[in-house]
DNA sequence: TAAACATATGCGATATTTTGCATATGTTAT
DNA sequence: ATAACATATGCAAAATATCGCATATGTTTA
């Protein structure tokens, strides 16, 4: 299904925080699920940010989380959208430098 | 050359504005230039949010503009790089719906 | 059961973005 | 030169997003 306007401004706006993009990068060029503690370590941002800036991402429809025990891990959610695989093409371009520190 | 997380980050935020996206959406979908007073027009929208918002557009790197006359006309503007490539391919799928009135 | 750990959330403070208005700049027509 | 038209911009107000802190929820370990 194509998206509307409004559809394709959620995600440009969950796109458009550089804590939320660099989680979206980290994701797509780790290619595997990680923890919020892993996140936050790698990121250094305060935990309540990260937890605030996950569910963004979630409820734009870019990731998925699953519980296991204590820890809720995050990954890329599958999608067969054609605007959202061009944006991913698109953030796995971005350059690696300093994305962390 | 690759794209920083910051250039990104201008980007996204230059296509997260209603207004923004239908600019470059309708450029991208006519595929010529346009003047002011017809983004006016089609969007419905006041002169000077417009003429803001396509300042912003211009110098995120989206659109070039070219005075002709009492008019300036905007257009998309050429590019190189892949991650604006696949943003364009994003946008170009976006659902033809109620983007002006 | 209590303590420790991992994550989420409500709320006010702060920062950023967008809008609306007034006005400025530049061009063409009379 | 003046008027009419097309577009841009400065600034304050309004709207929105983000942050920081406190605290809540849920899970595991002692």
């Amino acid at each position: 299904m194509k998206p509307t306007i409004q559809n394709s401004i959620v995600l440009f706006k969950a796109l458009s925080e550089i804590t939320r993009l660099k989680i979206i990068w980290l994701l797509i060029n780790i290619d595997s699920k990680i923890c919020v503690s892993e996140i936050i370590e790698v990121l250094n941002q305060p935990q309540y940010n990260v937890s605030k800036h996950l569910r963004i991402l979630r409820k734009a429809g870019l990731l998925e989380e699953s519980k296991e025990g204590k820890w809720v891990y995050y990954y890329i959610k599958e999608t067969d959208s054609e605007f959202i695989l061009h944006l991913k093409k698109a953030i796995s371009i971005i350059s690696e430098k300093r994305h962390g520190c």
